[in-house]
DNA sequence: AGTCCCATGTAATCCGTTACATGATTTA
DNA sequence: TAAATCATGTAACGGATTACATGGGACT
């Protein structure tokens, strides 16, 4: 495999509890799981052709309800089989979690340039929106202890990600004060 | 462009002070730069041919000191302004940051299951070491204020690393907390 | 003598993005 | 009635990994 290829399993995560259409997995990488991968439809299609061949998940094609065309996707033993394979393998070496803003940073020598304090600026106010978001919607997903507890993997990645743009304000915030120094 | 390319950008950003091989350029990606983009070193010599094509970059081959036949590369004018050009552009679309760990942890409901808190364990060993790695590196790199100075990108990123560590490991830690409740 | 590092490449494969494509339904 | 959303795909292209390949130097 060329990259490693995760997108199956986390279809499969995905359907575990309940059928999904093609374009119900498009929109899971729209809100929640989207803050930790993101995927084109184009490529969600190809791979549920695959899980079929691979004997992960059945599909079913009708008009349920509504009058509009849909394909549910349901997950096999197989399916969850591999699914809960995945779920406990170790993988000892972390992700390179890569990054254009830091790389143009290290880059950048020249510490008095007035485009090096625009650009902090320009990625304060995107990470800035981004924390407002997300703060958004742990409010409202997360606001009574219960959901907490129904749901604590999404809330764990929630809060993990609104930690890391608390991070990533702070030390901008530091490195425009350094420079203005 | 199929991926957003910024490879060409990074090689160039790394011979814009002095000439390097194509086995130096891989060396900074185990160290320094490694932490924030990764490549394997068939892209490199790959994507060197593509930057001479395009008169981004000049190469020399020949016998330098030792016995071994190298092939330094030396950035063109075209190459800089390529460069330039990269540094202070805007991109006012944040990357999404894969995370396989993040993932697992989302699609395991059963907060009691033992294997749960193996995996936090585990992961918690992998950021503890890492932690210490950055942690040796800064010490080594930049004990005196002077260096940092010098080379204030890389001691930004350097930090900004080392804080993200300690976001990981606080969190998972509270996991782990929350878990044995 | 063998292992590790230096040093450079090619080929096959596949993931992932962009663009192309279509048609129905809902909402302003 | 026009725009946005629902819903599902195909095709082209290129970026990234894995595997294959070679040869010399340094160190134990």
């Amino acid at each position: 495999m060329a990259q490693k290829n995760l997108l199956p399993v986390i279809l499969l995560g995905l359907i575990e509890d309940t059928t999904k259409t093609g374009y119900d997995l498009k929109k899971d990488f729209e809100t929640e799981i989207g803050e930790f991968w993101s995927v084109k439809h184009s490529q969600i299609y190809l791979e549920l052709k695959r899980l079929i061949a691979a004997g992960d998940i059945t599909s079913n094609t009708g008009y349920f309800g509504n009058k509009i065309e849909k394909t549910y996707y349901e997950i096999t033993e197989n399916g969850r089989k591999r699914l809960e394979n995945w779920k406990y393998s170790y993988d000892e070496q972390l992700m390179v979690n890569k990054d254009e803003f830091v790389l143009k940073l290290y880059f950048i020598k020249d510490k008095s340039d007035p485009r090096l304090r625009e650009l902090l600026n320009e990625q304060l106010q995107l990470h800035r929106k981004k924390l407002a978001h997300l703060e958004e919607r742990r409010e409202r997903l997360f606001s009574a202890k219960d959901d907490i507890e129904k749901n604590y993997g999404h809330f764990l990645i929630l809060d993990h990600a609104i930690r890391r743009e608390n991070e990533y304000i702070d030390w901008i915030n530091g490195a425009i004060e350094q420079i203005v120094q």
